[in-house]
DNA sequence: ATGGCACGCATGGCGTGA
């Protein structure tokens, strides 16, 4: 099984990219995020006519979360369901082959005196409660998306200068710790401790890619179930070096069997 | 790396992103 995430920066600017990786990758689950694109104006045809399902939520010119798939998606369901803003457009969850995904845009924050910083903390809270009620630290579990953290020096060119970045501060990279205390490891990381790469180069700076100065603020989280199945978690630099590029890139996680052929019963996410 | 880019928009400069 393999399991992808990718942030657009417009889905239609990018569909040539998307449609490629996708037919040269063949994961089984894609999230995208900053699709930028109110649902009329998505382009579905493009996907299903290459033999994809896809499920998506946008807005003209902000936010918006997709999923794309081989076999069709259970249990859609976009957005908070906790009472506060619903944020349908910057999360997306289902379950893919007995897997739950969720997949996040989370807020980027501006500026960590600004009141869009506040929210994206409180966005951290409100995903630890939504795992902590919905799901089970014992199920096959993946959040995956744009999660705007470095969590780790390791994950950002020059962390001393970017200690107020609302990407990089204490206080946001605590609250994404403290969503990963409900049992999320970083595939990333375990299959390459101590490298510094980056899944977001910012277009402003010349040659980024080959200079190796980035960001690392694309994740697949999985639990301890799916984490074990785990084989290989790759950034794609090459999408990211093609003409029109998004500033990110391609992560994918490749899974082996699970254990014992079946899901845990408790691997579709209550209400 | 942060003046420098790219996105979409009832566009012709602006708000946003990270």
């Amino acid at each position: 099984m393999k399991i992808a995430t990718f942030n657009a920066n417009s889905i239609r600017s990018r569909l040539p990219i998307v449609l490629d990786w996708l037919a040269t990758h063949r994961p089984d689950v894609l999230g995208i995020q900053e699709t930028k694109v109110q649902d009329a104006d998505f382009p579905r045809e493009a996907f299903e006519a290459a033999g994809w399902h896809v499920a998506f939520r946008g807005e003209k010119s902000y936010n918006g979360v997709a999923l794309v798939t081989r076999e069709p998606p259970e249990s859609v369901r976009f957005g908070f369901e906790d009472g506060g803003p619903a944020d349908e457009t910057r999360l997306v969850r289902a379950v893919v082959g007995g897997v739950a995904v969720v997949n996040t845009y989370v807020p980027q924050g501006r500026a960590i005196d600004h009141a869009m910083y506040r929210y994206k903390l409180q966005w951290y809270a409100r995903l630890k409660r939504m795992f902590a009620a919905g799901y089970s630290a014992g199920q096959p579990l993946a959040w995956i998306g744009d999660i705007n953290i470095a969590v780790a020096p390791i994950d950002v060119s020059n962390p001393a200068a970017h200690v107020n970045d609302p990407c990089y501060h204490s206080a946001a990279r605590d609250a994404f710790l403290e969503v990963c205390a409900f049992g999320f490891e970083d595939l990333f990381r375990k299959h390459h401790p101590g490298e510094e790469s980056y899944s977001f180069f910012d277009y402003r700076v010349p040659n980024a890619v080959t200079r190796n100065i980035g960001w690392r603020i694309d994740y697949i989280l999985a639990t301890p179930p799916l984490a074990q199945r785990s084989v290989a978690c790759e950034i794609d630099l090459e999408p990211r070096m093609r003409e029109k590029p998004s500033d990110h890139t391609f992560m994918v996680a490749e899974f082996g069997k699970q254990n014992g052929a079946r899901p845990a019963p408790d691997s579709v996410p209550s209400r």
